[in-house]
DNA sequence: CGAAATCTTGAGTATAATCAAAAACGGTGG
DNA sequence: CCACCGTTTTTGATTATACTCAAGATTTCG
């Protein structure tokens, strides 16, 4: 028994698939290397060649990049999650990978992960559609920067994030907490920080978020998928 | 001898590895039909289900998706391009595919790839890090329209079409014309109509671009490369 | 308790959107 | 070939959304 049985990857796909006593054997022989990192640590760096996949076992990650005007951020990460997978075929990073809070991490070799592969091909496709997936997420960011108002980006990212914490079983109910800073908000939706806090103060006194010491949570859904004209086909959940 | 020998599915591939004669075989016994396409036409919308995978061959396309505020396009697609390769592992469209000009179609059999694929793994890495390079490209377009200027976001997209189509052998020199009206640009980089038009002519007068006989074309690469912040690593070409 | 980060508020400014209308272009049919 | 239609591009004037600068309040954490 290695950790990766406990760990929420394995959780992961046998909600989309049985794994059979093979599949399992395969993943149980991975190799794992945890660290547990601080806040605001680098998991990885634009220009890195890592030799191993990272995955979010608890706490949350970004990838983000510097820009001109100051950092954007282009995903958000949790527990369960493989957010550098495309380092398998794609040999430098082209963005910096970086924790939100403290955040334990399990680097598993991609020499490992792509002889499993070899050996069970519905783990391969299962890794793939991973990978489009987050590409569907890329995809839905373009349109809310592109293509929403501001409040409307901030209330569809709450969404977004809601829904993925809800769908893994991060989130037990829509009361929990969400882990993102007014400042992680604004370098998500391309809006400055100050203009997210004005919009924020909006939601609250229309009563679809709060912040109870310190910690935003949702208070109307429904208000909130609206308002962030939020349709979570996309993420491909179940 | 199918028409797929003469494709530019397998220039592309062939560009980065050297085929096998039962690769090479594989890819030929690929089933393609053909369909050309009006300008404007709909190859795939939101929400289909399709079993095949469709490549251009001639023409141009983008994907887009309809919002609030009217329609936004995530990426351009030019000869050579599997522009809905996610559509193996992913059931249903999540956007739009439509032509740009008089268009030429291939559609090849979801069941043909996938058994090419089972036989030559090779070929499978081929096409999974096509769909993680789309990614980086959606990446980058979040960093265009959530970090830039207008006139950088536009600069940029222009760079990238243009890398993309001398990298493909479709355009020979920095002379040669773009197939984006302005129109396209707007939607594709968030801004409005008009604002494009504007920024449009501030670049033709800081000599960037032209417009000779309604063809956009570039006048200055290092140029517009300065002014759209333009680092073309994420495109992994060659 | 103190330092650092995050959040909040105010005032002035800039970028980009909207509305409206005209000009240029591209393709079609007489 | 030319008149006509729809599309695309262009220009002007006004408005709105969001940014910047600046400073103070609050929270978090060592």
């Amino acid at each position: 028994m290695t950790i990766l049985n406990f760990s929420p990857l394995v959780q992961n796909i046998s909600r989309r698939m049985e794994l059979t006593q093979a599949e399992h054997g395969g993943l149980h022989a991975l190799r794992l290397g945890l660290r547990l990192l601080p806040h605001k640590a680098n998991i990885l760096l634009a220009n890195d060649r890592p030799t191993k996949c990272c995955m979010i076992i608890k706490g949350y990650a970004y990838r983000g990049k510097d820009v001109a005007s100051g950092r954007q951020i282009m995903s958000f990460h949790m527990a369960g999650d493989l957010p550098d997978l495309q380092s398998l075929h794609l040999e430098a990073m082209d963005h910096d990978l970086m924790t939100i809070g403290e955040t334990l991490v399990g680097f598993i070799p991609h020499l490992d992960i792509l002889s499993l592969i070899a050996k069970h091909s519905r783990l391969g496709a299962y890794f793939w559609r991973e990978t489009l997936i987050d590409a569907a997420i890329f995809r839905e960011w373009i349109i809310n920067v592109g293509g929403r108002s501001g409040y409307a980006r901030i209330s569809h990212l709450l969404c977004e994030q809601m829904a993925r914490m809800m769908a893994k079983g991060l989130a037990k109910e829509f009361g929990a907490p969400l882990f993102l800073s007014q400042t992680n908000i604004a370098q998500a939706t391309g809006l400055s920080p100050v203009h997210v806090n004005r919009i924020m103060g909006a939601m609250r006194n229309a009563n679809l978020v709060n912040t109870k010491d310190g910690r935003l949570t949702i208070l109307d859904w429904r208000g909130l998928v609206a308002a962030g004209d939020f349709d979570p086909a996309y993420l491909r959940l179940n």
